[in-house]
RNA sequence: CGGGGAAUAGCUCAGCCUGGUAGAGCACUGCGUUCGGGACGCAGGGGCCGGAGGUUCGAAUCCUCUUUCCCCGACCA
């Protein structure tokens, strides 16, 4: 490819909506531009990348089994309404209708279709297992789209979906494309770590995460360095920071905390540390009669440590809030408790409420909660002796740094990760549901066991840019770098020496197999440089007079920016060494 | 969805308060000088000032409505 006659556009300034830096680097290189809210343009520089990240997909795809095939961007409701999805998926679905008034949504994901096509593909356990893929625009009406690329509403999606003849041939599918997972992230070439995430309705343990590293990521990712525990940080297990309850040692005392209604604060005023504080949170549950009519609301009071955070996934696995919950208003408070946000506690209750509370909180003794009374806290509460025991004990909170891992391996640590790819066991609720059955090798019908297992095509390059970038900007891996290699001829215009030489050496690393753009734009050198690092192709090679004077030309990489000098004849051999070597 | 903000050239923004011929930098076109780290000069092209209504002799500017975009938003008791 010649420079001058791709599409090269890049910016000095990064529109003022962009956010996240690979959303600006992008734009700045001309990879995307926006055309409304979380939809973009791939232009042909953004396009390249996405492309080559595809390739590896489907490569690794093949080789573990899968095949690709394509369904629809348009699905009729009627294949939602069978798995009642068609009510459930809520606005992020985007519904239209056609010119007959009839309903279709725009696939968000497609277990629907597939499992329609297995139903009627299907017949017999012979035929098993089997594993459709696609490589397919999505769409997702999210509430608030933003981080360009990494959040997007129309984005592109790996989706892939097993079929098997019971659930241990399923668990063989899932370890297929676990393997392959990471084979594909490998060569890829970003930072990842495969880790154990919540698998909502479904249940098992039969769910992975892939997340690629980045300070910016949406997702906390717990880990122990020590051994091979990984988990979101939704799943990952708080085990008990105190193994038994300690004896009572202070009275119960109602002390004045005028103003402070923050545990951060309480403990401030009083001089005692965080972790000697009990946060209030409080919870209510709805019961609904047929027309969805509320009939009765239960108040849930849930304790976590002053210093920690409730993480809602485990509260939502609690009996009673399995079918969902919302935060208590602000009347449902004072009516409970007698008292306003702030001042909340266990002791000396209005009404009953339920009390749960968690695993660390259950063993704690003389602690600190509010006290039901606006500017009141006790302190030296003690369970048993000052209030009941709690009615649940739960693991509630988020786990943080230096909590001993659940393995009892060492401790845990955290980083931020960007989720680009996920393997979910799904048994059979799709099947169930539609009722896509095989005939077992006794002559009866089965429902396919299923697993699902999705790819962020686009995100991956925004993950990339994300984990890889400098101030002057992209640092592509050279397997999804939209360009392996630039030839930057220098004083094109006005040398043939120039032009002969950077075209052989184009010539010479395409018949190399090498992705090589050739800069024959008559640019001066300070503009192609800083429009390539930009770019953020991985290898330079600058040819001008001044350095074929001496007989060279130079090689410089993206990622280390040293410049080294080469004869023409061996550069090429050099390139193609740091490429396939 | 609730709250806040913004909308003027392809991009970044000024002008608005205090109404009177629409601006700058970057980008783009032409010519010239330059030519190894985002050059310089001269001359250009490009705007229904998001849309609709109103006030006014006159509206980018004031008022109302509308659309779009952006930010923040469970809780942290």
């Amino acid at each position: 490819m010649r420079a001058s006659q791709f599409h090269l556009f890049t910016l000095k300034e990064a529109p003022s909506d962009a956010e996240v830096v690979s959303q600006k680097l992008m734009l700045r290189a001309g990879m995307i531009r926006k055309v409304a809210a979380g939809i973009y343009n791939y232009m042909p520089m953004g396009l390249r990348s996405i492309r080559k990240v595809e390739a590896i997909i489907r490569d690794e795809l093949d080789r573990a089994g899968a095949m690709e095939l394509v369904m629809p961007l348009v699905q009729p409701a009627e294949l939602w309404q069978e798995t009642g999805r068609w009510d459930k998926m809520g606005p992020e679905m985007l519904r239209i209708k056609d010119r007959h008034d009839r309903d279709f949504a725009m696939q968000p994901t497609s277990e629907e279709v597939v499992t329609d096509i297995a139903r009627q593909e299907l017949k017999s356990y012979r035929q098993l297992p089997k594993n459709f893929y696609q490589i397919q625009t999505k769409f997702r009406d999210e509430r608030r789209p933003r981080f360009g690329v990494m959040r997007g509403r129309e984005f592109v999606m790996k989706d892939g979906y097993s079929f098997d003849r019971d659930v241990e041939a399923a668990g063989r599918s899932y370890d297929a494309m676990y393997a392959a997972y990471g084979r594909i992230f490998d060569r890829i070439g970003l930072a990842y770590r495969a880790v154990a995430a919540d698998t909502g309705a479904i249940g098992g343990d039969r769910s992975h995460e892939f997340q690629v590293i980045a300070d910016t990521g949406e997702d906390a990712i717990v880990y122990c360095p020590d051994s091979d525990y990984a988990a979101n940080i939704e799943l990952a297990e708080a085990l008990p920071l105190i193994a038994t309850r300690g004896t009572p040692t202070s009275a119960l005392e109602k002390t004045p905390t005028p103003g402070k209604a923050t545990c951060a604060d309480v403990a401030d005023l009083l001089g005692i540390a965080l972790h000697t504080t009990v946060k209030s949170l409080v919870l209510a549950t709805d019961e609904a009669d047929d027309n969805g009519k509320i009939i009765k609301s239960t108040v849930w009071l849930l304790l976590v440590r002053g210093d920690h955070d409730l993480n809602e996934v485990k509260a939502g696995k609690i009996e009673g809030l399995k079918n969902g919950f919302r935060f208590a208003t602000e009347a449902e408070i004072i009516e409970h408790f007698g008292c306003k946000p702030g001042y909340l506690g266990p002791i000396g209750l209005r009404k009953p409420v339920r009390i749960v509370a968690d695993r660390t909180v259950a063993n704690m003794a003389d602690f600190v909660c509010g006290a039901n009374a606006e500017d009141f806290h006790y302190t030296g509460v003690n369970w048993a002796r000052d209030l009941p025991e709690p009615d649940l004990v739960a693991d509630l909170r988020n786990v943080i740094e230096g909590d001993p891992s659940p393995d009892r391996k060492g401790v845990l640590a955290i980083q931020r990760g960007i989720e680009v790819g996920h393997v979910f066991y799904l048994g059979n609720k799709y099947s169930k549901s539609m009722n896509a059955t095989f005939l077992d090798i006794d002559g009866k019908p089965k429902h396919f066991e299923m697993g699902c297992y999705g790819i962020g095509v686009t995100r991956i390059v925004g993950a990339a840019i994300e984990q890889n970038h400098d101030d002057k900007g992209i640092i592509w891996p050279a397997a999804i770098a939209p360009f392996e290699v630039v030839i930057c001829g220098v004083g094109w215009g006005k040398s043939e020496l120039v032009r002969d030489e950077a075209g052989k050496l184009y010539e010479a690393l395409r018949k190399a197999g090498i992705d090589v753009i050739l800069d024959d734009r008559d640019e001066r050198p300070g503009v192609m440089f800083a429009d390539w690092e930009l770019i953020g192709v991985p290898h330079r090679v600058t040819v001008g007079d001044r350095g074929l004077k001496e007989g060279v030309v130079e090689y410089q990489e993206r990622r280390i920016g040293e410049q080294l000098k080469f004869a023409p004849a061996d550069v090429v051999a050099h390139v193609v060494g740091r490429l396939r070597g």
